[in-house]
Parts: structure tokens; sequence; C-alpha cells
DNA sequence: GGTGATTTTGTCAATGCTGTAGATATTAAG
DNA sequence: CTTAATATCTACAGCATTGACAAAATCACC
């Protein structure tokens, strides 16, 4: 099965689109990922991102109007499927999982 | 900065090379990835992740010698070094930390 | 006790998917 | 028509995956 796996910034990317809710578009999702993990990123990345996540189906995307801010091109707003978020809380219930089957090594043991 | 994040496998893989301890090895890694995630996977694949996770500093491997089983090539060992055991507490602790501070979307609403 | 078949494992080479950056186009307000 | 906010395009590095092949060790037959 080809693409049956989140990538780690897919997966924080679209944790980014569900917590951003109904403000969820490029630059907005950018700037919430730089703010909670300090990663620099590049509008583009977000959007390569968010494309192909919308090509999985776990997001789907809406264009917006006109706002009332400064000037500027019109958003393309991303909204999380329920499959993406099915996705999500399997990825995360899973490694969840995963660690606790380890307690020889995951946080008991050092070098 | 280049390769400063653990990718979905690498993070899997790394887990299971602390989690095998001792007996982390090529065929055993893989098995064991097979075992406790369904997904099927290649000799060679767990080796690329190995070799990467090895330039990255995240563990070293040393060749062990005979042992009484039926044949085959020597094996080769792999050993979590503390910067990968630190890598892996980190990356856990941060993911948890994102979806708990998200409490209004992870797991409390639907769409 | 050699010699080759068999088993177990590692290595190589090639390819597609994911992550990242820079440059450019579009839309709207001033 | 200049400036600001966003999106899109193009290109490339790094991660994931596969298939074919090489190596090392035992087995079994003679």
């Amino acid at each position: 099965m080809k693409g049956s796996y989140l990538g780690e910034l897919e997966e924080l990317i679209l944790l980014t689109v569900g917590a951003l809710f109904d403000e969820a578009y490029g630059v907005a999702v950018m700037d919430e990922i730089e703010k909670q993990t300090g990663r620099s990123m590049n509008v583009s990345a977000a959007h390569a991102v968010l494309r192909r996540l919308e090509e999985k189906g776990y997001v789907t995307s809406r264009m917006g109007g006109a706002t009332n801010e400064r000037g500027g091109r019109r958003k393309r707003y991303f909204t999380l499927t329920a499959v993406g978020k099915k996705a999500l809380d399997e990825s995360f219930a899973f490694r969840n999982e995963l660690y606790k089957r380890i307690p020889k090594m995951a946080f008991n043991f050092s070098l």
C-alpha cells in the first residue's frame, strides 16, 4: 500500500489544522507550527503538505472571500475531515501503545 | 539545520532497537516491527534506516561472531546511544505535549 | 574431511514519496 | 501604481521501500 502512513510533518500539520479549526489557512498553519515547535518553516512547505493531505482525503479546502485586512490574495481554508481525525487518533493511540509496551527501555534504563 | 528531526519510521526503528536491547540486528528489528505494527517490511529497508540512524549518532553498531544457529552471515548488532535515547524521549514528550494542548480538537470534537 | 547446497544475514542500486526553499503570480487596500 | 498578504510553481535534498545479489556459516553427502 502506498502513502498509507502519516509522515512526521504531515501529522504535525494535520494536528494544527484541527487546532486552528476555522482559521486554518497556509500562513496561519505555518505561524502556528513555528510558534509551537520553534521549527522554522516556509509557506510553500506548509502548502505542499496541505495539498498532499488533501489528496489523501485527510483535509478539504475552500477559498475564502475578501477580508478587512490590509490587502492580499484570498485565503484557502483547510478543514480536517472525519477520515483525517481518525488517522490522527489512530496515530496517537498507536505510538502511545508502542512506547508503553517497552518499559524496559523507553524510560527506565540509561546507558 | 539538516536531518535534525526524526522521521516516522526512524522513530519506530530507534524505539525497536532500544526494546530489543542486546538482540537488535537487522532481521530481528524487521521481524519485531512486523510483529508489533503489522506493517510488512524488507530487510534492506531496516538496514537503510539503521545506517542513517548511525550516521546521526543515534545508534552504534558492531559485528557479532558465529552462533550455534543453522548457518548464516555474521550479524551486525545495533545499540541505542545516549543521544538516541534522548532524541526518543524528547520526540515522545513533545508530541504528547502538542496533543494535550489541543483539547478542542484532538479528542473532543467531531465533524 | 572436503565440496557444494542451503540457510541466515548483510550490502548495493534504483525508485517513489516526504520535507524544504526560492522565485513568481494573484488579489486587494492604500 | 505601490505595498501587503497569500497562494502557486518548480526544483531539489532526504526518507521510505523494493528487488537482486554477495557473504559467511552449517549440513549432508560421498
